[in-house]
DNA sequence: AAATTCCACAACCGCATCTAA
DNA sequence: ATTAGATGCGGTTGTGGAATT
């Protein structure tokens, strides 16, 4: 179904935002709450559309938000997520606290294309992302995810066998621009086989990011399994630290550390002092892994 | 110093998805 | 089940400043 424009564009500023502009968009969202965008620019004053007002809080005047000096650490981890899962800005900047989708967007279609192209690497777009097994048409879109509590967000598909990963909360907490790359809750995610070997610029180059349709197959053929262990009631034996497929073991990209944060590491090129640290509470994967079974 | 090119980023646009009537 | 409004997302464009010629 065909939609008509968000609002009419008769008489309604356009452009750059004003001081004047922010501060009355500001107060109002500081004193009415986020929503009702459509309605917002008539009650704050503005004579801007609704989707700008939301577009310019989100990005620029909502607090916590941070501009500029993306950190390496920062920048690896865009480059992994990325290459994990494809353009889906808004989930990258999910596990980058303070950085907006529109700002990561902007720096790696800047910054980092430019920066792996120049090294000869092909980073995969988002049809060919690890986890897009349907068209490259926002294949993973669920809004309803957004009504799961805050700190188990799923913004993938539930109801079926699709790729899974969840959006953790990371409110508050500000760490993740220090020297190590982190990502806040453990989320359940279906690791494809090549997934768990590549990392940033290095393992882009390597191959995962013009991945075959056989390999994407194998990391399918990975989640299949995991769930098939699940179903058989054998939940409590799967382990998310590593798997095998076809004798071969692979190594995921990540751990879990006792202050539920997973932890991205590289095993050998990695200059992000990325080190994971030992899972103190074994039983925590599983239930984890649990709370994802409970949701499909 | 002026003109041109490059670059980074803010903002816009169209569409997908959700939700309520 | 259908429809329309609201929201969110990703791709793209416009623009101002910096760098280069």
């Amino acid at each position: 179904m065909g939609r008509a424009p968000c609002c009419s564009k008769v008489g309604l500023q356009r452009g750059p935002w004003s001081p004047k502009e922010d501060k009355l968009l500001t107060d109002y969202v500081q004193a009415n709450g986020e929503g009702q965008w459509r309605s917002l620019p008539k009650k704050a004053g503005l004579l801007r559309c609704g989707k700008s007002c939301r577009l310019r809080w989100m990005n620029y005047l909502r607090p916590g938000i941070k501009r500029g000096n993306v950190t390496e650490a920062e920048e690896d981890l865009i480059i992994r997520l990325q290459s994990l899962l494809g353009n889906r800005w808004s989930l990258i900047a999910a596990r980058l606290p303070g950085r907006t989708d529109n700002e990561i967007k902007n720096h790696w279609n800047t910054r980092l294309l430019k920066r792996l192209h120049k090294g000869g690497i092909q980073p995969q777009k988002s049809s060919t992302s690890l986890l897009s097994k349907k068209s490259s048409k926002q294949p993973t879109k669920k809004k309803s995810n957004n009504k799961l509590p805050d700190h188990f967000h799923n913004t993938t598909a539930t109801s079926s066998t699709e790729d899974v990963l969840h959006r953790e909360d990371f409110s508050g907490n500000d760490n993740a621009t220090v020297n190590m790359a982190q990502v806040y809750r453990p989320k359940p995610i279906k690791i494809c086989s090549e997934s768990a070997k590549s990392n940033s610029f290095g393992s882009v180059a390597s191959g995962s990011t013009n991945k075959s349709s056989s390999n994407q197959e194998e990391g399918e053929e990975v989640v299949d399994k995991l769930e098939e262990e699940a179903k058989t009631s054998q939940v409590s034996d799967i382990s998310w630290s590593s798997f095998e497929l076809d004798d071969q073991s692979y190594e995921p990209r990540f751990e879990i550390s006792d202050e539920n944060q997973i932890l991205f590491y590289d095993d050998d090129d990695c200059d992000l002092s990325l080190q994971a640290d030992p899972v103190s509470d074994s039983n925590l994967l599983d239930k984890v892994y649990d709370e994802y079974l409970r949701l499909l």
